[in-house]
DNA sequence: TATGGATTTGCGAATATTCGCAATTGCCTA
DNA sequence: TAGGCAATTGCGAATATTCGCAAATCCATA
């Protein structure tokens, strides 16, 4: 009795749904990068910071390892550039496709309806 | 004062997040879908659908139609399958990394320490 | 214009996420 | 071994999602 992949899928894109989240992958995506650093680049709290790597750790999509005093993160495995390329594309698509809306939303905020 | 990227990014992972929203956009891979052959394939009330329709038409992935006395559905634009794709790709090399783990947690089950 | 099927909307309850603060653990070094 | 920095954990409050039910809308057609 697998749990079925479209819900497997479904966690997994709601592991990667927050902010700091992505930051952290996208700051792992050219190698193994320690809490420090993270801390240093994302502003956010240490114990905030820390559960959302517990996020991503449990996921399986970062393994950590410690070294001396400090711990260091990394992917674990999988493309995830790929999936960031991905994404992106399908982002752009989207604003491309609202950019008419956009326009006509920012014209309109002078004004105040 | 654009949002920033990381912040549309997650919006948009976090849009994907959830098992009903998953399984519609990979219904309406091949063409447009009637809202009436949703609800048939996917086991879930009308008006939970209908919420769930509204989140991914919010986030630009799909528009609808009215088709006569039927609503029609379908993908706005982008590459929707490729993003699928990317994420099996990762989905298949985290659950292979967790293999190892996996066959001990089922090993364990029978005795219930 | 009245009836009916299809879809959406409003809203309240149950559940899940997120975040900050205090406390804890692990390791280095004086 | 005591003290200190790095990172994690525990927990409660604030916030956000999800879902079911009732009610409203929109069309077609009798």
């Amino acid at each position: 009795m697998p749990i079925p992949l479209y819900q497997a899928k479904a966690e997994f894109f709601r592991m990667l749904g927050h902010p700091v989240r992505i930051r952290v992958l996208e700051l792992l995506q050219d190698g193994p990068v320690p809490v420090r650093d993270l801390l240093a680049a994302i502003d956010v709290e240490p114990p905030n910071l820390s559960q959302h790597l517990a996020v991503l750790r449990r996921s399986g999509i970062v393994m950590s390892a410690r070294e001396g005093s400090s711990v260091v993160y990394q992917l674990a495995g999988g493309d995830v550039a790929d999936l960031m390329r991905a994404a992106r594309r399908i982002l752009t698509a989207m604003l491309t496709d609202q950019h008419d809306l956009l326009e006509e939303l920012r014209s309109s905020e002078v004004g105040t309806p």
